[in-house]
DNA sequence: TATGAAATATAATAACA
DNA sequence: TGTTATTATATTTCATA
């Protein structure tokens, strides 16, 4: 929503938010592999290497691209339990969603957090290391917030992530 | 579930899965930045750059970082609507979960899939440039699928990472 | 076995056409 | 946008604790 403008005409073959080709090749790469040098995602692009790094500071002063991060196995960390709770708020708690959303993501075991319309307010995805830690979680952390009306949690078996197909 | 063995007493404090305050550091940081450069994450660590490789490469091949990723906005590349879908398959085709799974994991829209227990099977995160995609998604997309016998859609306000507190 | 200092190879970046 | 020159970084080698 940053530099490139609302005239389409000006690059080619442009789908949306003024992206080309080469754009979509580079976000397509670095969601695969965020690591990949410069270098090698020019030469997959097509493009000079000095172009290639404009690009892709372009895709992040745009806010195409928020981040890079590295992808963590919670498993791999112990924690080996990993379930979405879904939080519901009292009515009247509902002009403090803001604070008590950053209240979730500041726990430990949060994952990620789901801002929803309709009936549930939270969905929250966390990884802990055993059943009783979840149980604490759910029991003690959550559901003795006095913003918290009901909590339903269910376990993960698996998850991944999508195809990235950019 | 590698390299270091089970012996935990050969590294110093070391908490779970062979993890010493060193590594932590270096998951914490390339969690939040996965391009730190190696010279940047050493200081950080405080250990040398040789060394600080070694490690980031002995944590990748633990699997302990499973891969680096850019996080891609949604709304930024068109997808302006995000919306999160409980799907329950028939009891009959709970055999071909896997399938399924794959199918769900394959279309553009998917963002991540989670695999439940309980009530619901399949949750799945997806963004679709607008309610119209949403509407055909939902309906044809999945719903015309024989083994889906119900889902349930909500909308998503906003979302977060966790703390990445590792 | 893990670490770090130094040397080398590679890549990122800037200046300019 | 690309080419070239420069700087910074990643990576290897080897010595050390």
């Amino acid at each position: 929503m940053a530099a490139s403008d609302s005239s389409t005409s000006r690059r080619a073959a442009m789908t949306d938010a003024g992206l080309d080709a080469v754009d979509r090749t580079i976000l397509s790469e670095l969601s695969r592999n965020g690591r990949l040098s410069n270098t090698e995602l020019a030469a997959r692009a097509g493009i000079a290497e000095s172009t290639c790094l404009k690009r892709v500071r372009a895709l992040q002063a745009n806010g195409v691209i928020v981040g890079f991060h590295a992808e963590i196995s919670p498993a791999a960390i112990g924690l080996h339990l990993e379930a979405l709770i879904t939080i519901r708020l009292h009515a009247h708690a509902r002009g403090d969603l803001r604070r008590f959303q950053a209240y979730v993501e500041e726990l430990p075991a949060t994952q990620r957090v789901y801002f929803l319309a309709g009936d549930r307010d939270f969905l929250v995805h966390v990884a802990v290391p055993d059943a009783a830690a979840l149980r604490e979680l759910v029991s003690d952390t959550l559901s003795l917030r006095p913003e918290v009306a009901s909590t339903s949690t269910s376990l993960i078996f698996a998850h991944a992530a999508g195809s990235r197909g950019i």
